[in-house]
DNA sequence: ACCTGAACACCGTTCAAGT
DNA sequence: ACCTGAACACCGTTCAAGT
């Protein structure tokens, strides 16, 4: 499973195969199956691993704080294992502390006066952007989405696209600011968010006394 | 390119092959090769004619129903071919009019008072949240991450994860609602940072005064 | 210009056999 | 308990040959 997951990170998962990580381990590639059922197996139990080593920590500040150190820590983790991303993602059960993050943030917001419902959408909110962008920062955005290289390569023209040429993003991108800015939004907008159903919910009962 | 859209979109992008595309075309896998170089030749293709297929319309509105209807746009033509949104992600180079959303968004983004570099950087808090949910919804969330199903199956308890299982969200799930909700904490966020730097800028002119 | 058939190097996996 | 070797059904792709 160390192997595997030391492959996967440095070649990713296309170019994993079960005959080469028993290459690599120095046997046949029968070997492999006295200890996994399968190559499916195999990876879910190199997602589990990953899953299992990441450390939230305690929570400490306000609910802000709390779900922005929450969501840095899940992206310092996948940046680490680039490779264990997709598999996490496409994994059929994975180890409850993949629900940690949820927990976390979920109770957050409620304390914060958010809705079971909203919360619980805040939360996907939350994964969703972070993980779309250690996708894009890993896999390489670089590929078919780079504005960049659209205009230098002069793929795209100016007629068309005035602003993303003119937006033509300073190299190097620095994703950990995009990441951060990204995080302050959706906090901010929680925020007005929970101002709002507060206020609905303050002039209600006003309504009702 | 037509059937292979199409059988990605049936079987997902695990089972497709060359070989068994050319089985569904009454014809001999090799000849294949005779109208596209390889199957990564064959995949792009595929995304293209997914990406030239999208229409975002005319902008219309203020800066908020501009940007939020360009979103919806993407996730119903991601959502009509699930099979795509892989190709997409992992395709090398794509036609301009995947830079069409970053337009739009940034484009108006700056009219409403950001600065170019959170422009963009909002840009990709958008395609990140939008594409990811996307995944959740089609690839099926319902596999690794399905809090649902973790807590009927017993896999997590309740003294770790209180509020995972308090929140236990109703079925089915509504992906629609949890995408609107997503966009307006989103824009949210976005006008409240508007309106801080807004403000920064004013008081600063008017130091300058 | 398009299709075929045989071939090559790779896959994941099974199964009987070894120690 | 672990490993091996041969085999099977599948890949993507090349290449010489056909029409």
């Amino acid at each position: 499973v160390r192997e595997a997951l030391a492959m996967l990170d440095r070649e990713g998962q296309q170019r994993f195969s079960v005959r080469r990580l028993a290459g690599r381990l120095g046997v046949t590639p029968m070997a492999v199956y006295n200890h996994v059922s399968g190559k499916r197996d195999l990876l879910q139990a190199v997602a589990d691993a990953v899953v299992d080593g990441i450390d939230y920590g305690e929570a400490r500040g306000n609910w802000r704080q709390t779900i922005a150190a929450c969501f840095r820590t899940l992206r310092a983790a996948c940046l680490a294992h680039p490779g264990a991303v997709a598999l996490i993602e496409s994994a059929d059960e994975l180890p409850p502390g993949i629900f940690r993050p949820m927990e976390i943030t979920v109770s957050a917001l409620r304390g914060a006066g958010l809705g079971p419902r909203d919360a619980l959408r805040a939360y996907f909110v939350l994964t969703t952007f972070t993980l779309g962008q250690v996708r894009y920062q890993t896999q390489g955005w670089a590929r078919g989405v780079d504005a960049d290289a659209a205009v230098r390569e002069g793929r795209i023209d100016r007629r068309s696209f005035p602003t993303v040429v003119g937006a033509n993003p300073p190299r190097p991108w620095d994703f950990d600011r995009a990441f951060e800015f990204g995080v302050s939004v959706i906090l901010d907008g929680l925020e007005s968010q929970i101002g709002r159903t507060g206020a609905a919910r303050r002039s209600a009962s006003r309504r009702r006394r």
